[in-house]
DNA sequence: GACAGAGGGTTTTTT
DNA sequence: ACCCTCTGTC
């Protein structure tokens, strides 16, 4: 990164922007967070603009975060309070609770979090009498939140959507249920602000507030976002948007690259500022990101470059299995500790959680300090939300999801005939299960002793509640603890789970306490409301680390990270690009494809490529070839090795190892002009049609495993043999700029082929 | 109501 | 291979 206080031309252009739409476009490593803080810092300091006018969104509450921490530096702590700085749904969420009884918000709505929203599903199908064989919650969920994300609702399906009518009644009640709970999800939060911005007195007020806005991770936003951010602008179009569109890597989750791709279009006269210089990377790697990249088609014209020295080559290293590999990416992690490295800038790379453990068994046994990011957040544990529960119950009465996970838990001896009965009596009487409670007294149907301990449950909840009015929010926490019984019934257990469960609400005590240290900084009072809200929208706690440790985490999570030193597994065929059950197109190939980018351009001077021939995951073993992506990388700057423990090289190239490594047979004589593997076609060009490049992977894959040539002729209906895919049967013969077929193989379906791959069976 | 065993499903993650 | 969920038994 160049001196703080410079700025090159392009960012010193966006820095200097202040009305009108702005894009930037900002690549990997070229000093984002720099101009966007620098250009708030300007509003404010050159331009006089109030900081209460000023609205920063962002992603994450780690983005957020460090938006803010980086402006306190730069205009102090007592601006920064008075900006807007926050996530899209916390944004929306701190607005919908000022404004959102315009909508039929009330003030203390609950924010239902997938958990929470799965079981309001289920509940809805069971209701339905759905099979949930037929209709499994995760999938009907996944559907209605697809249609929420456009901005649909039950009744605004479009013709491609489902077809299915019993999806169409599950959303219907999930929205009804969600309605009467006084609860949203954080497809609402989005979408109730755009409704809210779509009113005349309560949208212009809004709009008011913000004469500037800026939008981070733009390529990352979905439709709804987009169209919060029109509305929000739509008066004085002061909107800069930051994002990288080679950097989309979510559109699985609903984000659209083409809002980043079209904003020129949506908002006429823009002005598009491009951030090129690369800080972060030395000359090889930031080639090899482009080498990945470039044959991305439909990009915005950009190209990285970087002044930095050219460093160390990048490294491809074949291994025979992910144990070869994880032994060799914890080699050379100890190497690198040993030439003075900190493991803190260490990092390994996976595309899958599942290649995680290997790695983590040899880390370990070399004694190497890791931390693995991902897996099961603090929020989600059992305990945690047990006991969330209870506290968003007192706040929010009606919030069944809740009541039904607290009712019997610690257990008190209501069972499943009891709940069915409860539900069956509020439903009766269109009211909540608490509500029910409150006149259970009158529920014929519910055997006395059942309704007497109902009643204690009504009794215990009362109690807990006015406490809620003069106790801090962590002494009721600590009140339900006890008063529940949930501490008793975890101290009885002694078992070695159940203490890290105690621990771990301990650790919610803990949370609440620094929440109302905060607050009380802050000059607020400290609520229970307050509490949750933070709760809700954030994921998981941030853990402290006092020891440097190597990192492991799947690329998705690097995403904006960089590290001195990353290694990159997995790079075969089917792992990276990732092969799922289902057939996936060309759009997410692109998608693996960016993603590959992303991975290379978070290392500053090392980087190590890994692939293996065979790799254990899901209890089977798939065999592999290098990744199409590390054909892409360019020849000069990349030198190809592998470990000793590959077979399928001819013993004869192998030489005497420098310690556990060889050269690959091809870069032997070479150093940095060495060609790349010769199984590695040519980088397609980026203007190479879709086809072409569907026939280099085939090529790719093939080449490796050392396939023949075909001999003889090959027509429909004849019989063939492939070394992948074994024996099929050709469907039709095409043209792929020289001979290939489309054939049948059992087991993977129909495939385009060259002919040369093909020999008759 | 606790627990064992079967069964199903497995990319990626934030809010 | 592994993990979570559901179901049936005691």
């Amino acid at each position: 990164m160049s001196s703080d206080v410079e700025l090159n031309t392009p960012q010193a252009e966006a820095v200097a922007h202040v009305n009108g739409p702005l894009l930037v476009f900002a690549g990997a490593g070229s000093g984002k967070t720099r101009v966007i803080t620098y250009r708030v810092a300007n509003l404010i300091a050159r331009e006089g603009i109030a900081p209460y006018r000023i609205l920063a969104v962002t992603f994450t509450n780690k983005a957020a975060g460090e938006m803010k921490h980086r402006l306190e530096g730069l205009a102090g702590a007592d601006v920064v309070r008075d900006l807007w700085v926050g996530t899209f749904h916390a944004t929306c969420a701190r607005l919908l609770r000022r404004h959102g009884e315009a909508i039929g918000l009330a003030r203390n709505f609950l924010i239902y979090d997938t958990q929470d929203q799965k079981a309001v599903v289920t509940r809805a199908l069971r209701e339905l009498d759905l099979d949930e064989r037929r209709y499994p919650p995760r999938s009907v969920l996944y559907q209605i939140l697809k249609e929420k994300q456009e901005g649909r609702g039950p009744d605004e399906m479009t013709a491609e959507s489902y077809v299915d009518d019993a999806v169409i009644k599950a959303f219907r009640r999930y929205e009804a249920q969600m309605r009467e709970a006084n609860a949203v999800d954080f497809e609402d939060l989005i979408g109730h602000m755009v409704r809210l911005l779509e009113r005349e007195t309560e949208g212009d007020a809004i709009r008011r507030r913000f004469t500037h806005v800026l939008v981070d991770e733009f390529q990352d936003t979905n439709a709804m976002q987009y169209r919060l951010v029109r509305a929000l602008v739509r008066d004085h179009q002061n909107v800069c948007v930051v994002g990288d569109d080679d950097q989309s890597i979510y559109r699985w989750r609903g984000a659209d690259v083409r809002n980043i791709r079209y904003f020129r279009r949506d908002f006429p006269g823009a002005t598009v500022v491009k951030l090129e210089q690369n800080y972060r990377s030395t000359g090889h790697i930031v080639r090899g990101a482009l080498g990945v990249i470039a044959p991305s088609p439909n990009r915005e014209p950009k190209e990285l470059w970087t002044e930095n020295e050219d460093g160390p080559p990048i490294e491809v290293l074949a291994c025979a299995d992910e144990r070869d590999e994880a032994a060799f990416v914890t080699r050379r992690i100890l190497d690198a500790r040993e030439a003075g490295s900190n493991l803190g800038e260490v990092a390994v790379f996976y595309r899958v959680h599942a290649q995680s453990r290997v790695l983590e068994e040899s880390l370990r046994a070399a004694n190497l300090a890791y931390q693995i990011v991902g897996g099961t957040k603090f929020y989600e544990r059992a305990e945690v939300k047990d006991a969330l529960a209870y506290l968003r119950l007192l706040m929010n009465p009606r919030s069944d999801v809740d009541m039904l996970r607290i009712i019997n838990t610690p257990a008190r001896g209501i069972g499943t005939t009891t709940i069915d009965r409860l539900v069956a009596f509020a439903g009766s009487r269109s009211e909540s299960l608490n509500d029910a409670l409150e006149s259970i007294d009158e529920a014929r149907d519910i055997a006395a002793a059942a309704q007497k301990r109902l009643g204690g449950l009504r009794n215990l909840l009362g109690d807990l509640r006015a406490r809620m009015e003069t106790d801090s929010p962590s002494d009721v926490l600590l009140e339900t603890l006890e008063r529940t019984g949930y501490r008793e019934a975890l101290r009885a257990d002694n078992t070695a789970e159940a203490d890290a469960r105690l621990e771990n609400l301990a650790e919610l005590v803990g949370t609440i306490r620094d929440y109302e240290t905060e607050a009380i900084a802050a000059g607020e009072k400290p609520s229970l409301e307050g509490f949750l809200e933070r709760v809700s929208l954030q994921a998981d706690v941030d853990s402290m680390r006092d020891e440097p440790r190597v990192t492991l985490m799947t690329v998705h999570g690097a995403k904006g990270l960089e590290f001195q030193h990353v290694f990159l597994t997995g790079m075969e065929e089917d792992m990276f690009p990732y092969k799922s059950m289902e057939d996936r197109g060309e759009e997410d190939m692109e998608e693996e494809r960016r993603l590959a980018y992303v991975a290379i351009t978070r290392a500053r001077r090392h980087l190590l490529i890994t692939h293996t021939s065979a790799r254990q995951i899901f209890g089977k073993t798939r065999w592999g070839t290098p990744s199409r992506f590390i054909g892409n990388l360019p020849r000069e700057g990349v030198v190809h090795k592998q470990t000793r423990g590959v077979k399928n090289t001819p013993q004869r190239f192998i030489d005497r190892p420098d310690r556990d490594l060889q050269p690959m047979p091809w870069s032997r004589r070479t150093s940095g002009l060495a060609p790349s593997a010769p199984s590695m076609p040519a980088r397609p060009a980026p203007s190479a049609p879709p086809g072409q490049r569907y026939v280099d992977r085939e090529f790719f894959q093939d080449d490796h495993g050392g396939g023949e040539g075909a001999s003889g002729p090959i027509r429909r209906g004849s019989r063939v043999h492939h070394q992948r895919f074994g024996e099929g049967e050709v469907r039709s013969v095409v043209n792929a700029g020289e001979p290939a077929v489309i054939a049948f193989f059992p087991g993977w379906g129909e495939k385009k082929v060259l002919a040369r791959f093909l020999r008759p069976a």
